[in-house]
DNA sequence: AAAGTGCAAGAAATCGATTTCGTCAAGCAC
DNA sequence: GTGCTTGACGAAATCGATTTCTTGCACTTT
């Protein structure tokens, strides 16, 4: 890797004024033809780790997510980093497996190894962001919200929920369960009122038992929905508040025999891939990657900075029924 | 952010002792202490940046997949990431959607960022590793191999094939088609070689039209599908190469109302979270996570400056059947 | 006691860029 | 012609760690 020095000797000039042809400084035509010519013949380009120690900031963006194997996730780390490409810059990926600890870690190694900004789905909302911002690095917040003073894009959950239970209320339905994740998430919490709103506003029939708790998993989905079919007076139909707890749903329903084609089920989120598709699902597409590049823009326009008050984006979910696979 | 001076005024001692406490070198019990109190003191962190600099390498290792949104990769993606953080490595991904443009540029990026080491599942035969290699840095090649002398961790892709077209056999099925990625791409060559193998030896009927190539992608699979059964003697099974294509077929049965119980469909990878699961589709599981530590591990080996002859691992794939999920 | 050995630890060089500062010359006004 | 501004550009400082050199002291060895 030839250096600006040998660049420099090659053409004549000094270090300074190679720099300076690369950085967009005035340079005489003259010498600007002989740096890049030198340039071109040592097959030169700028040593980042220098220029980073000197300039104190990065190219690389840090993105935080619970775990990239959930499709949610993927399509959002997608549209980061095709949004992080146009202007430059690369993106790290870490998975946090919502583990505030392993989080943690990641924001440090983001504070020490000058990184540019950080988007973030936040494990909890005891999220240490101290580090990163005494250093003045941007953060967004994505999916999920922080108690800290950042960006955010998120879901209209709320919205979600309403329109993935009203879905369901106009296909017939009227013993509609839910099954939500874990207490205390707001991300959650929004989608579970959502459900909770048009069950009271429609007046079908709730039971004790009816809202269902799980992890955000797959077996967490799986065994809420056995629960709900145990129960004396079973509903007729299911919101469940994302794709993979929607996968152990209604696997349940299968390993009971249970036809989806009787049993309602509304997801908020998409069925990665279902086929046939069963078409009494319902899904609310959460448009993922388009809040990946929309967070990915905001960081980029605070690491121009960009000094505008903070921002919460909210994007809205749209329905799609029947489900469609591509 | 204090750096190594601030930390050595504090405790009374050169900037050279700090270091040394930090990277095992003789310092006095005493001392130790010192700088060990100071550095606690002053929430000191190693600038990685500087450091990188000096030492000319990083802990970062890069790795490029065609697309993140294939399951196949997104589980590569987690082993590599899994086995890098153990070793308190970070993963910076890209993806260069096939494309050897995008490719060199990421490579030249890993060059530039002087990263550790670059993890890549080539987008062609014409990868340009010559920027990396002039630095020394190692490379794995993951899923696919180069005709460059690096290390390589692959499925061993004509036992999945032989797996996947002998189950169908061993089913009953006679006609057995085949759908292949694009001509040319080893990896799909291999896993087509399987399929004839057995084709061929177990006596089953071949028609022309019975082996076709396809993108890797869900509309592919399906053209390819519809192609087959346009045939005037359409097979009554298939064996599809990739998952995404095992979707579009599966797509186009359901299309065109046949029942996959009675048509025979393999598949070289995984259905994610398929389901009900059709009993009659054989998967292969190809063991992605499993890869990407795999590469991950023989990486560090390299970076930690391990200098054994070019080690090609195989992998073999494990048939699954029926498919699971999760 | 003189010379040799070992080791802790400070001083200073180094990695490769960016950027401040200063110099010099050209251009312009009066 | 003198004084002032302006622009190109080189010299040198800087970013924050690591590492090589060097020094000085304690401890052997003969």
């Amino acid at each position: 890797m030839a250096t600006i020095y040998e660049v420099a000797a090659l053409a004549g000039v000094s270090p300074a004024t190679v720099s300076r042809v690369f950085n967009g400084n005035t340079v005489s035509e003259e010498k600007q033809r002989l740096v890049r010519d030198a340039a071109q013949q040592l097959g030169f380009t700028p040593n980042k780790t220098a220029r980073r120690l000197r300039k104190q900031s990065s190219e690389i963006i840090c993105l935080l997510v619970p775990d990239i194997e959930n499709p949610f996730f993927t399509a959002l780390a997608r549209g980061v980093e095709d949004r992080a490409q146009e202007s430059g810059f690369s993106v790290v990926l870490c998975n946090t497996d919502d583990d505030p600890a392993k989080e943690l870690r990641y924001l440090q190694i983001a504070a020490s190894e000058q990184m540019a900004g950080v988007i973030l789905s936040p494990a909890s909302d005891e999220v240490d962001l101290g580090a990163i911002a005494s250093l003045g690095r941007p953060v967004v917040a994505v999916d999920r919200t922080t108690p800290y003073p950042v960006d955010a894009v998120k879901i209209d959950n709320r919205a979600a929920g309403v329109a993935a239970t009203t879905a369901l209320v106009d296909a017939g339905f009227r013993r509609i369960a839910c099954i939500a994740g874990p207490a205390g998430i707001e991300e959650t919490e929004d989608r579970y009122l959502g459900w909770k709103q048009v069950v009271t506003a429609r007046k079908t029939v709730v039971r004790d038992g009816f809202l269902q708790h799980a992890n955000f998993r797959v077996d967490g989905g799986r065994a809420a929905m056995n629960a709900l079919l145990k129960l004396a007076q079973p509903p007729d139909a299911v919101v469940t508040t994302n794709n993979l707890m929607a996968i152990g749903a209604l696997q349940a329903l299968h390993e009971n025999g249970i036809d989806p084609e009787g049993f309602g089920v509304a997801v908020l989120g998409e069925l990665p891939y279902l086929l046939p598709p069963p078409v009494s699902v319902v899904q609310v597409r959460l448009p993922a990657r388009h809040l990946g590049r929309t967070a990915a823009s905001m960081l980029l326009e605070r690491i121009g900075g960009d000094t505008q008050p903070l921002r919460t984006v909210v994007l809205r979910a749209e329905i799609a029924r029947p489900p469609l696979s591509l």
